[in-house]
RNA sequence: CGCGGGGUGGAGCAGCCCGGUAGCUCGUUGGGCUCAUAACCCAAAGGUCGCUGGUUCAAAUCCAGCCCCCGCAACCA
């Protein structure tokens, strides 16, 4: 890379003055595998810290898993095994997710490290040591069905809302952070910053909720009631409850923030410039609690807060039970890491939700990437090799060659950077795109074909020619530049055709960087076209691959009790939308079963049929009618079925 | 009356805060080009801007009311 392209001194002057950029994703909670939610997050989160890399900035980029609390004890007890054991699994996989999605984050904090827990109980005993911590009842109204407290806004006429059963007064001691007092400082730290919380309609939710009176955080969890977790260094009976403990991950991947040696040298360089990245459910304990504990514990409050949407699935709600988020991100499989990355960043708004279908992936996959990116890049590889030798020309006359792209390319970085600083990944996208149209217009336009027929005799056609060729050469490698961040491995090769096999840096991505004679290699076929007939129609109701489900040895099948059961009576539960109530018979005994099928069954298309139901599953309340089973059925998308006998059984017969 | 988002050419969206010729992508039709991945470029057709009323010289945009859809929470055991 020689000489001093138009857009390298304003480059130059901002990696000299050397930003530092630590940028983090939330830490995922290890109850469930990850998913399109997660891995939405986490790569723009990528995207975010290649490009800061690309500029030349220090960066830092810290994801993890949050591995301590109920949900996870209880789960690990349901897969018979220990809490540790059993994150130790899921964080694996997360690990092992982001590895194939090429994210590259500079590290991988979990909750359960020593590093970590380590750094809360320090935090914890110095807010302790500092007055901000003291012990107190919680009185409150306790839902046994709930296994929870209700605030009396919640409450409806003294009744749960779920059961409709009346509550229990009951108290019980724990820990308090005196998050009250910091209100007003609150509230004044975030209106005096307009883009602390960003996009600004989080903001707004954020104020309005402090108009009301903020509560005292509880800190603890008695030890009796639970003990997975990080034990009080003032009170061992007591663990910390878990939103305390993980949102002190984003220092506590740092090192030590209180050590003025070594061990706070991390922490001293990124902390100062940290910027979070969360989905919109998260927004309360990011926005409210974190940083009142940052205040307390004097440490200085993050620089952004960046909240991103929802997805949402072929137009549906996400929906776990259906597994059609995972599904989503297995099209990352079938469509490689690029496609997947242009398309979340591409068709979501930040901060907005947006909608994830294959059909809308595959259109943007073929539309973008295909046609106007990919072939690009084959047919100016192409001319190049074809009418130039292969070697970048040297430009000759620019003489009646109209269309800029120079100015169109500098036009497009500034519009990237803008973007970029508010995390408008789909605005940096249509800027890049911009270009990528007003080159193929370029090349429509000049016709580099007829300038060579001509150039044989033709002068003014021969240095023509070269001109065109050349900006094209320059065009390709600028996008081989700048669309690093987002799809790297298509930029990645385009620059190896280019004849450059570095890693790339912003500086990089301007006109005369790309030297004449540079040897260029034909790249076709960067982003094959997806011609399926159909791709989409049946893909939304494609079941997930089993092939990725975990195997489980046959005893552990045994202790499901599966039975066949013969429903007597069947009416939806009132005020419910999905739930039906059954009343079956397993021969010698009568129950009541809560299914959610009302949406797919009237009540009268069951009674009277045979269906397989688990026996032995714990009851639960469901708008505060007991379950005592599950009826079997398979879904898909949409669609459900209850499994029925094709032959008769008595009630109460075995299945297996 | 739980919280929130939305109803704009065939599809998906922008515009609405700061009223004044309704814009983009895909699709359709016609044309161009032949370097390229049946791609690229140009052009055209196609819209009562959910409904009703109000404010205004002027409303997709502001106000009021209504209808419909969706997400979250509550009910997927």
């Amino acid at each position: 890379m020689g000489g001093a392209g138009p857009h390298q001194a304003d480059a130059e002057a901002v990696s000299a003055a050397g930003r530092t950029f630590y940028l983090t994703t939330p830490i995922y909670y290890v109850n469930a595998t990850p998913h399109l939610g997660h891995a939405y997050t986490t790569i723009i989160a990528d995207v975010m810290a290649r490009y800061r890399r690309l500029r030349g900035d220090d960066v830092w980029f810290l994801t993890g898993t949050d591995e301590h609390g109920d949900k996870i004890a209880q789960a690990a007890a349901t897969a018979s095994v220990s809490p540790q054991v059993y994150a130790d699994r899921i964080s694996a996989a997360f690990r092992e997710t982001w590895r194939r999605l090429g994210i590259e984050n500079d590290d991988f904090i979990r909750t359960t490290e020593d590093r970590h827990t380590r750094i809360v109980q320090k935090l914890l005993q110095k807010l302790w040591d500092a007055g901000e911590i003291y012990l107190g009842k919680y009185g409150g109204h306790y839902c046994f069905g709930c296994e929870r407290f209700y605030t009396d806004k919640e409450i409806v006429d003294g009744k749960c809302p779920d059961h409709q059963t009346p509550l229990q007064w009951i108290e019980e001691e724990n820990y308090f952070f005196k998050m009250s007092k910091y209100q007003g400082w609150l509230i004044e730290y975030i209106r005096a910053r307009p883009d602390l919380i960003r996009p600004e309609r989080y903001r707004n939710e954020i104020l309005g909720f402090l108009r009301d009176p903020l509560q005292d955080l509880s800190i603890s969890r008695p030890r009796a009631r639970l003990e997975w977790g990080i034990p009080l260094p003032f009170d061992d009976k007591y663990v910390t409850y878990v939103w305390f403990d993980a949102l002190i991950n984003y220092v506590s991947a740092l090192g030590d923030p209180y050590d003025p040696g070594e061990g706070g040298h991390k922490y001293r360089t990124f902390w100062p410039h940290v910027q979070h990245l969360i989905g919109k459910d998260i927004l309360k304990p990011h926005a409210i609690y974190w940083p009142c504990m940052l205040e307390a514990a004097g440490l200085s409050v993050f620089t952004h807060l960046n909240v991103h949407g929802y997805w949402t699935l072929g137009g549906g709600k996400m929906s776990k039970s259906i597994g059609n988020v995972v599904e989503a991100l297995a099209l990352t499989e079938k469509y490689g890491n690029d496609a997947f990355r242009y398309f979340i960043m591409r068709e979501m708004v930040f901060g907005l939700d947006g909608d994830f279908s294959e059909e809308a992936f595959v259109g943007r996959l073929n539309a973008d990437l295909a046609n106007d990116l990919g072939n690009l890049v084959s047919r100016a590889t192409t001319l190049i090799v074809n009418l130039a030798g292969g070697k970048v020309p040297s430009p000759g006359s620019a003489a009646g060659i109209v269309p800029d792209l120079r100015g169109a390319f500098a036009k497009a970085l500034d519009e990237v950077a803008a973007a970029m600083e508010e995390f408008a990944f789909q605005r940096a996208l249509v800027a890049i795109w911009e270009f990528v149209r007003e080159v193929n217009r370029y090349v429509d336009t000049t016709q580099p074909w007829a300038l060579a027929k001509k150039a044989a005799a033709d002068e003014l056609a021969r240095e023509q020619l070269r001109t065109v060729l050349y900006e094209l050469s320059q065009a390709l490698w600028c996008l081989g530049v700048i669309l690093e961040p987002f799809v790297p491995e298509a930029a990645g090769k385009t620059r190896a055709a280019l004849g450059h096999a570095g890693p790339p840096c912003l500086a990089d991505a301007a006109w005369d960087q790309l030297a004449p004679g540079t040897t260029i290699q034909k790249l076709g076929g960067l982003f094959p076209r997806i011609d399926d007939k159909k791709p989409s129609a049946p893909s939304a109701t494609t079941p997930p691959s089993v092939a990725t489900s975990s195997r489980i040895p046959i005893d552990e099948f045994a202790k499901i009790d599966l039975r066949v059961a013969q429903v007597l009576a069947a009416e939806p539960v009132p005020k419910s939308k999905k739930l039906l109530k059954l009343r079956i018979s397993l021969g010698d005994e009568e129950r009541t079963i809560v299914a959610g099928i009302a949406e797919h069954y009237r009540p009268e298309d069951l009674v009277g049929t045979k269906v397989v139901i688990v026996a032995n599953l714990e009851p639960a309340k469901l708008m505060g009618v007991e379950s005592q089973g599950m009826i079997l059925a398979g879904s898909v998308e949409g669609q459900l079925a209850v499994l029925r006998l094709d032959r008769d059984l008595p009630p109460g017969a075995k299945v297996k």
